[in-house]
DNA sequence: TCTAACCTTGACGTTGAGGTAAGTTATCGC
DNA sequence: GCGATAACTTACCTCAACGTCAAGGTTAGA
């Protein structure tokens, strides 16, 4: 587990990072990013001549809007991948907003992402909804604890007293 | 699939639901609710003379709670049960509350609950904190597609403009 | 009492999400 | 160019959470 080589410092402008890098900052495993790439979760990495993988800084941001979503959500990873390539076709045009051509095509990517965006949106309202009607269920379940204790409290010092009485 | 006896209904008190019954009035599969069981998600339930399960309702409701935790939170069942147990204690402790003998007991159990309720209630606030940013900056995203939408369209209609003059 | 519909247990299969091990190849510092 | 460390692929294993028969027992209604 002791990271003895540096990390490639080849390249002068964006700071790859290989796997094993990757999964200590990240927390995940070597096996799952492995795992995850073959799914499409992420898509395939750049790689060094002899073939390892060099990760960018984008390719781990991905990486943890994914680990994120799963944590929130709990969903399917097919799920978490329709999430998370929703929010990439945003970035697609934020990137390609030049080409003056196929001005209906971008609409449509646009629309469809909006779309997505949207059923997205209305499951995590929905979700905060739910939760934080159980939140408050909880809450006064506490107030009732509290009050229940309170009153054993009392039984008991009775209890005690009575006891030293007799 | 078609369900042509009737319920059990020489209960004259309780309504009980055969296995049938339940799965089709919750949405959940005969092997669901007999898996549950195994695994002590859902307490055995009473049985007729030949053996078939009768679930009553609070066998139900508690089913209920299950489904509404999993889908929630998507947490294993190992951890739903847990959090449905501690409901229980609640349930328990409500309903013995008579015996006026071992009130320590009783405080030691409703320490517990309290302890694994306020487990629960953390969690659940972390998590509808968290999926409210998570709604917010899908908000604002819905905003920014809204913005280039419009962008796209005039430059549409610009285009448009220009090709008729031609 | 007979039968259709329902239920029982048992055992094996499947799918998702990785873990683990083996054998081989790369990289890097010396 | 060598040795230590890290990565690569391939393949099999595991665990959770059910699905899917198979073979037989139960129940209610005619």
């Amino acid at each position: 587990m002791v990271r003895k080589r540096l990390a490639p410092e080849a390249a002068p402008d964006e700071p790859y990072l290989q796997i094993g890098e990757v999964a200590e900052r990240t927390g995940v495993t070597q096996r799952t990013l492995r795992f995850y790439e073959e799914k499409g979760l992420l898509k395939p990495p750049t790689r060094m001549e002899g073939g390892f993988r060099l990760y960018s800084e984008t390719d781990i941001q991905r990486l943890e809007r994914i680990k994120r979503l799963k944590q929130l959500l709990g969903f399917p990873l097919a799920e978490i991948k329709e999430m998370v390539d929703a929010e990439e076709v945003k970035l697609q045009l934020k990137a390609e907003y030049r080409p003056e051509a196929a001005l209906s095509q971008k609409k449509a990517q646009l629309l469809k992402a909006i779309e997505v965006t949207e059923r997205q949106y209305d499951l995590i309202r929905q979700k905060v909804a739910d939760l934080a009607e159980m939140q408050s269920k909880l809450e006064e379940r506490l107030a009732t604890f509290g009050d229940w204790m309170e009153q054993l409290e009392r039984q008991l010092t009775a209890n005690r007293k009575v006891k030293t009485k007799v």
